[in-house]
Parts: structure tokens; C-alpha cells; sequence
DNA sequence: TATATCTGTATCAACAATAGTTACAGATAC
DNA sequence: GTATCTGTAACTATTGTTGATACAGATATA
């Protein structure tokens, strides 16, 4: 239960939202489907408006839709807004720089790990929101 | 939770073990360089073990050496021999079955991370140790 | 204006994964 | 037989995520 869920979650949530079309739903609603807190919601819903994804509304009758439309939404720009970390750590503590190997191992994975991650980003930019609501609708047996 | 480091462990173990030739080097030195403690490198060795990267032997003048040459180990070997962990993780609990979105995202993102899990394999699949090793080389200032 | 409702956020507890540490059994060279 | 090194079990400390409660602030409606 510790492992970061916050993607999974942010895209749930979107296509969620996607369905509700110009209305505003609540954080209340879509924990039902996403089976968790309420409060849950609105934390990833907060990364999501301040990377421009969604609007919210506060007070009665309020809620949150989508500030885009589905097919504007590519799920690099989902990961992104919910940062999670990176696919794998650098050392915890650095290397031991008296060491040759140790002193310069650090740069070199750091390379690696932004290589990487642009990777991830380029293939999650190969499907949007509307990609993920057309899978969804087809997966049903 | 303490980031996953073991890649960077790994691929920091490794290019010393490939330094050292035919020569068994041991836990407590590797430490020295990684910073860290010669049982948790035991315990990474162990896995690079299973995988077939590297042979150990026990007792006095023991230690660990390379099982294939720099240029015969590519990084996604090692990834997959250190790693359990996706890039994101799924839902925690499962979402609402009674929700149509709820029953069916689950497929879908984990369709998504195999195909990310797939790409980022591919990526480490470029390098071998023996690049790494020259790319440490090349790094010195 | 009063009320009900919903977001945003602070705060705390529960839980899981990693790392670090100590201890010791088993293997092996000398 | 002794010294040395791996393999592993067991425990603690730390940290990140989730879940939950509480409440201030905003806003639609009567």
C-alpha cells in the first residue's frame, strides 16, 4: 500500500471527469469509483489543476471538470502533473569520492536516469485521455 | 519509504567487479566505494547472483568476480535482475466494480505498464557495463 | 442574510518498503 | 584448526504513501 498509486489515480479520475462532460462532479463521487478517501481525491485533483488538467469550483454545487478536452490530454502530461519519482533511485548516500569508479559513477547514472525518464515521457505522449476512454469502453468481455 | 537504489548499486557493483578483472573482490570493499554497509551489498550481489551476472565463493580469500564480460551485460539485465518495481504502481485497493470506469481502468493501466515497462527495458537494452565503464572513464574533469 | 454544500488544506495515524546493523552458520584456503 | 569471507536471518530506523478527521473559505439558493 505504499507503493505511489498517484498516476493510476490522476487518470481514473480524468476519464471520470471526461464522462461528466460540462458538469462538475465531486471529490466525494469519484472516490466511490476509485474506492478511497474523498480527501485522496482532492489532493491529486490539486496537482492536476495546477498543471492546468482540470478547474474546480468551491462552494454548493461545486466540483471540478476537465479544462481541456480529452484528446488535449496526453497521459505524459498526466505523469508529469503528478510527479512521481523517477524509475530508479541514484545512491542514497554518494559514493565515496576517493574512489575513482565512485566518484564519477553518480554523474553517469544521473544521465542514464534522465535518459530514461524522457523515454517514459515520449511513450506515455503516444496516448491521450481520449486514447485511455476508447480503451476503456472496449475492454468490457 | 527509502527510494529504490539497488539499480544504482547494481550498475555501481559491477563496474568494480569489472575493474577488478579475475580477481574476487569482497563485500566489505565494494562497501567501501558504494558507501554503504557489506551486508546490503551482499544482499544486491545475491540477486546479480541468481541472474547469472556474477559467481561468488565463500571462505577465506573468497569474494565475488563478473560470470560474463562488461560488454556481455546490458543494463536491462540488470535492471530486471534487481528490480520488482514498475514505474507506477496500480490501485491500491481495486476500484468500484459497480462503476463501468471502475471495472475496466484496472485492465487498461496495467496493459499501459506493461508497454512502459516494455520501452524502458528497451532503453537499458542500448547500454551494456562496458559503455557505462567508458562513459565513467570519460566523466574525470 | 442564513443555510447547506463543496473545495482546499493542515494534521495525525497506519502501513509498507528500503536501508542499515548485528549476529552467526557454513564454506574454504592455508 | 584457524582465519576469513559469503549468505542469510532478524531487528531497528527512516521515509513515503495512504487514509481519516477537522475546519476555514467559497458559493448557490432560499
Amino acid at each position: 500500500m505504499a507503493a505511489n498509486s498517484q498516476f493510476s489515480m490522476a487518470v481514473h479520475i480524468l476519464t471520470l471527469l471526461a464522462g461528466a462532460g460540462d458538469e462538475n462532479m465531486k471529490s466525494e463521487c469519484i472516490a466511490g469509483s476509485v474506492n478511497t478517501n474523498a480527501v485522496v481525491i482532492r489532493r491529486v485533483m490539486g496537482q492536476l489543476s495546477q498543471a492546468g488538467l482540470v478547474s474546480s469550483q468551491t462552494g454548493a454545487f461545486g466540483g471540478t471538470r476537465l479544462a481541456k478536452t480529452a484528446s488535449e490530454i496526453s497521459l505524459c502530461e498526466i505523469y508529469k502533473a503528478v510527479s512521481c519519482g523517477e524509475v530508479f533511485a541514484l545512491h542514497a548516500k554518494s559514493p565515496n569520492k576517493d574512489c575513482p569508479i565512485g566518484r564519477n559513477i553518480e554523474a553517469v547514472l544521473c544521465n542514464l536516469q534522465r535518459e530514461i525518464d524522457k523515454s517514459v515521457g515520449e511513450k506515455l505522449g503516444q496516448y491521450t485521455l481520449a486514447s485511455v476512454i476508447e480503451m476503456v469502453g472496449n475492454a468490457h468481455a
